[in-house]
DNA sequence: ACATTAAGCAACCTTTTGGTTGCATTTTAA
DNA sequence: TTAAAATGCAACCAAAAGGTTGCTTAATGT
């Protein structure tokens, strides 16, 4: 429920590059979105289910597999977060630009 | 040097606290960005390190206390990279309905 | 039918993380 | 010149994270 979750779930390269994967890939079994990672099958869908826990990936069960699909709504959520603190940080830096370019004078 | 760490970095409520703080706040000392986030200012102290060492914080010594400044060149590197993905994600899409709907009938 | 593939689950282990207490140091205010 | 303030540093601790091995089950290809 908290932001800092999110990319909490980024924050991790085995993570992070399966986000990399399905940002491009088409349709990942999880065996697949698993494979080549350095870490074994039951590893990697530990890591998995941490992208799923804070809805950035969901999973649909297709017979004997399970599809991956990536949740970019939540990805959205994240970058207008930070982009919004440096709208904040933009504005602050104005304000004080302002105020010394034109002093109240006494 | 992984933007993995950004994200790390920022995935935890009281260092992502300390960010809010300094995007809309003026000129914290440690002390002061360190206070109200419910531990003791020790603990908040290498919470700060650890935005330090990414960089998306930097510290300056003024006599005896400690200026925070937020270093917002790192925070726009991680939100670039997720609205990258975001785009390759869109096109990805767009590729698809496209095959969709102009079939290549062999 | 049988072997293989895709996957789940649990126990276990090591390292990292998040936090604490306690004490030392330096700068500044009274 | 002494007290308080701002900070640093290290040892320690519990819990979480990241990963492994081993075993089970359900679908599917041959």
């Amino acid at each position: 429920m908290n932001e800092a979750n999110i990319y909490k779930a980024l924050g991790d390269p085995i993570r992070l590059e399966m986000i990399k994967r399905l940002a491009h890939g088409n349709d990942y079994t999880i065996s697949a979105l698993s494979s080549d990672l350095g870490i074994t099958r039951q590893g990697a869908r530990k890591q998995l289910q941490v992208l799923v826990s804070v809805n950035l990936v969901r999973l649909k069960q297709q017979g004997r597999e399970t599809k991956v699909h990536l949740d970019v709504k939540t990805l959205n959520i994240a970058q207008q977060f930070i982009a919004k603190l440096e709208r904040q940080w933009e504005s602050r830096l104005l304000a004080l630009k302002d105020f010394a370019e034109k002093p109240q004078g006494h």
